[in-house]
DNA sequence: TGCATTTGACCATCA
DNA sequence: TTGATGGTCAAATGC
């Protein structure tokens, strides 16, 4: 075997089916300490709320198009009948612009359980998330965390992934005694440039570069350059050098590298972006470091049109296994098998990560979605709701709910909806940003925890309008890390 | 000089 | 079987 055939047979062994790769944990982020412990008691009794947060950064306007609007433009179907419904699109509409993540979860089965991708929001690191949220975290085990603890702490991965976008000041010190949501809301008047892309703490190599088929953008390929390490990642950038998504593809057996033996260039990629000399392919920078340098830096941003295009395009596209289904008839059963198999060129399990698409730009076309896919239904998430809407879709026989945000003037909606095979699987899909806090009463609840939630299957995804996949990292179950009172709905 | 990136070519997989 | 496409290699190039 030549040495070709040797790397491609070690290639091929990296991409062989993850064993479950171990993920340990590295200490515990300030982001994380931003919401556990930034207050006495930590827990998130002065959190608004996953949504707020997110929302905050992402501010959508209301003026601007809605998330599905923006996505999927005049997608017209006579099954669109939830349109009707206050605005919220039908699922198997969502479902095409959403991203096949969402499709992939509401698999009944669910695909929830085996997908190898995992969706993080932009810029956010894979590795950070893992180590902040513990979501994956097998040391942790499913009790660690609540949904909306998974939420706010994926929300607070995004933030730090923006937040380091432009980071140029101590931000942690004003705001670890400052709840979140005035944070947030205060965060959301900030403009922040977004012209590094995230630093995930691993040294990249870059061995490639691929015009993709389709698509103006190209695709660089890096490898991690730590020994032995399989990790791989593929950054798609557009035109203007901005970062459209990462996708890593395996898991580090290392730790990754302090920052002080980090290579320099880690801070500095002179291929990446001509503007930045920021190490593109090196992601999110371990959420302790990025906060540092964050004070008003979590601003958020939105997507030029072309990105969102593009958005779409990968979404559909990286799918990986269903980009080509129909939407609706083929989500049951057999059909879906796929579903639960990686793409044939895609053994590894993928952590799809989006990456702030430009620089300089403002957050009122981003709006965003937070979905979870768990064992119970978010009823009680802090909020109120108020039904306004259901519908039984074909094959499933479980209706969908939807619900408004009874707080007067909040426009945050939710989608509830189970599983066809599975009614324990729900899905609850979160659009728009609550603004206000949690209400007073609920808001004790959330740091209740319940070691009931042991039983809970979870899977986050904070979508922005970028559509992700949503995967679990390791391509196995989801456990929520840690436990919340949630309203465990009677399932039989 | 060493290392990282670029880029054309090759290979594997899929339709 | 073949063309299209994506992933990777490795020599050339740049820093």
């Amino acid at each position: 075997m030549d040495h070709e055939g040797q790397e491609r047979a070690s290639s091929s062994n990296s991409s062989a089916p993850p064993s479950r790769p171990t993920i340990t944990l590295p200490p515990r982020t300030s982001m994380e300490s931003l919401f556990n412990g930034g207050v006495p008691g930590g827990g998130f009794g002065f959190s608004p709320g996953p949504m707020t947060l997110v929302s905050s950064f992402f501010s959508d306007n209301d003026d601007s198009k809605s998330f599905s609007q923006l996505l999927a433009g005049a997608m017209s179907s006579p099954a669109a009948v939830p349109s009707k419904l206050d605005g919220f699109p039908p699922l198997e509409e969502r479902d095409s612009y959403v991203g096949t993540g969402f499709k992939q979860n509401r698999l009944a089965g669910l695909a929830i359980s085996q997908s190898p991708n995992f969706t993080i929001p932009p810029g956010l690191s894979p590795a950070g998330l893992l180590d902040s949220s513990g979501l994956f975290s097998p040391a942790q085990g499913p009790l660690g965390m609540t949904h909306q603890q998974a939420l706010a702490q994926v929300t607070a991965q995004a933030t730090q992934a923006h937040s380091h976008m432009h980071i140029q000041t101590d931000y942690s010190s004003s705001v670890s005694a400052e709840p979140a949501t005035s944070l947030a809301q205060r965060l959301q008047s900030s403009s922040l440039t977004v012209d590094k892309p995230a630093d995930d703490g691993y040294n990249w190599r870059k061995y490639g570069q691929k015009q993709m088929k389709g698509s103006e953008f190209p695709r660089s390929y890096y490898k991690c350059t730590h020994r032995g390490c399989p990790v791989k990642k593929k950054v798609e950038r557009s035109l203007d050098g901005q970062v459209t998504a990462i996708i890593y593809r395996g898991q580090h057996n290392h730790q990754p590298p302090e920052p002080t033996t980090r290579r320099p260039k880690d801070t500095g990629n002179p291929n990446e972006n001509s503007n930045n000399k920021g190490n593109s392919d090196s992601a999110s920078q371990p959420p302790a470091r990025n906060l540092k340098r964050s004070k008003e830096g979590i601003a958020s941003y939105s997507m030029s049109k072309k990105d969102q295009e593009y958005s779409q395009t990968t979404a559909e596209h990286l799918s990986g296994t269903s980009d080509s289904e129909e939407v609706g008839d083929a989500e049951t059963g057999e059909d879906r098998k796929d579903e639960d198999e990686p793409h044939p060129k895609r053994r590894n399990p993928e952590v799809r990560v989006p990456e702030p698409a430009s620089s300089h730009r403002t957050v009122t076309e981003s709006r965003i979605i937070v979905q979870t896919t768990s064992k119970v239904d978010l009823l009680d998430d802090g909020y109120r709701w108020r039904k306004y809407g259901q519908k039984v879709v074909k094959g499933n026989p479980y209706p969908r709910s939807y619900y408004k945000c009874t707080a007067q003037g909040c426009n945050v909606r939710k989608h509830v909806e189970r599983a066809s095979t599975d009614p324990k699987d729900v899905i609850t899909t979160y659009e728009g940003k609550h603004n206000h806090d949690v209400p007073a009463a609920k808001t004790s609840s959330h740091n209740i925890a319940s070691n009931s939630a042991s039983q809970l299957k979870s899977n986050t995804t904070v979508t922005e309008k970028h559509t992700f996949n949503n995967r679990d990292l390791a391509g196995n179950d989801q456990r929520p890390v840690a436990s919340l009172r949630l309203k465990e709905e009677q399932i039989t």
